[in-house]
DNA sequence: TGCTGTGAAACAGTTCACAGCG
DNA sequence: CGCTGTGAACTGTTTCACAGCA
């Protein structure tokens, strides 16, 4: 996801795996409940429910950031809440435009998460003349034309991309050239940067369709525990998926195109290939 | 992210890698545009270029597909469509509802990239008595009292929670109670659900987290190589980091909390202690 | 005593590099 | 000869289990 790690040679320290940054958000959320009902302290178990993880990858994520924590006790709140959005940056504030003012656009436009960790909409900006001087979550849209000027007078480094597919390599080359290095990225494409900017996607069919494949599978499993067929040359679950698929038929797009193929076996795959 | 693996015991086969279930819909995306554009067969060298990874991987992912390419040549672009969409299950149709329809379930409701690839959105689901009846992305949105009779007249094994945060864990047990085995939640907070549920999490303001982190490290390396100190004991990224932070001061949130703390070094961490 | 902090083991994912097939 | 398919090495992440401190 994210790129462009400038090749630090590990001089000890201070390499935060990605995998702990990316829960620290996490951490964070959690903690700030916490705070919010005058906690004062939390112990790793604790914490780890309230964040959806287990306390023992809690516990190392922290180990990273320093020892904040107090043996037999477990950790001070409001303190955790400090570090971790320092380490996180949070404690400045960061700029962002969003760029593309659909439906999707105007949703983060008003999307009140935003502003409350450290985050302001400076401007929205839409290639649309229709939608210029237009207020969308009390803020007048911009036209495309003063892209670069808005970036560096609010001197933003982080965009956030919500227009259609087509436009979305354009729109950031744009952004890249005028100073952005942080992308957010919504539209259903690659997008490919320059060393040293940052990428990350979020693509909503892709989170289906990944759901999608865990679904067909589970139902796989159930018909196999159905079928109960004998033992020994026992059906392994995409058999069953693999019927599943069978009875409902290829529904719209390619089909099979004939045999002379060499799938694990033609196209209903039965016991891989020793 | 997704949880509830159901423990096989890795009869050899068929155990697809959660890393590559995740690419597979990328390479799908790249896939069916070259196919929209008649191109017959890919190398991996360029699919992994227009999916956006490198093409070790790609032929690597998709061997635990089977062999689907020819030596000398590439893939063949339709067969290879046909085949990923087949093992992410889309060659069936999903009935999906999308629960809390604010401006973000109203932006999802219009995404035209769900329906174009296996999903149908089966209903829109809100709270608010005020907003059943009303259109939207021309389908009428019906009240939260119908959830369980729409889920299961439709067969929905697929939500979309995009409530607030504070009705996105009730709303979750209603669908899994109702026969939802899959959910893709916006909201932010942590769902808990039972074993055999999947649910995967879309957050954006943990993405903007995320990207900040980056930003304030590449500020922090920039400092760094501007301020030239003395080779030998050379200061590491955080360090100025952290120089950054003190020149723009904590901002919202809790102060440092005085010191009697044992961070890597009071609350400027300077080098690590050895 | 109860909890953190962390080495060490286990596991997952990526990259390398090349054998082997069309 | 060019490109796939894949063992093997490597890198990153999670989990275990327990030493050690408040």
């Amino acid at each position: 996801m994210a790129t462009g790690r400038t090749h630090r040679p590990a001089t000890r320290s201070r390499g935060i795996p990605e995998a702990t940054v990316a829960r620290l958000p996490l951490y964070l959320r959690a903690l700030t409940a916490l705070s919010e009902r005058s906690v004062p302290t939390v112990s790793s178990e604790e914490l780890a429910t309230a964040a959806g993880v287990n306390s023992a990858k809690l516990r190392k994520d922290f180990s990273y950031l320093g020892s904040y924590g107090t043996r037999g006790v477990g950790y001070d709140v409001e303190y955790l809440v400090y570090q971790i959005s320092r380490e996180l940056g949070l404690t400045q504030d960061w700029p962002v435009v969003i760029v593309g003012i659909g439906n999707l656009g105007a949703a983060l436009a008003n999307y009140g998460g935003f502003a409350s960790r450290g985050f302001r909409v400076a401007a929205l900006i839409d290639a649309d003349p229709e939608m210029a001087g237009k207020p969308v979550a009390g803020m007048p849209v911009q036209h495309t034309d003063e892209l670069e000027k808005i970036i560096s007078d609010n001197g933003v480094s982080i965009g956030v991309i919500a227009t259609p597919a087509g436009a979305a390599q354009q729109v950031c080359e744009r952004l890249v050239a005028a100073g952005v290095t942080s992308i957010l990225n919504f539209a259903p494409t690659v997008l490919s940067v320059p060393d040293g900017v940052d990428v990350r996607k979020v693509d909503l069919s892709i989170e289906l369709q990944i759901l999608a494949f865990h679904e067909q599978r589970k139902a796989g499993e159930e018909a196999a525990a159905e079928a109960a067929l004998p033992p020994g040359e026992r059906a392994h679950p995409a058999d069953a998926a693999a019927a599943v698929d069978a009875v409902d038929a290829p529904r719209d797009s390619a089909p099979p195109h004939a045999a002379s193929r060499k799938g694990p076996e033609g196209d209903v795959p039965a016991v891989m290939p020793a």
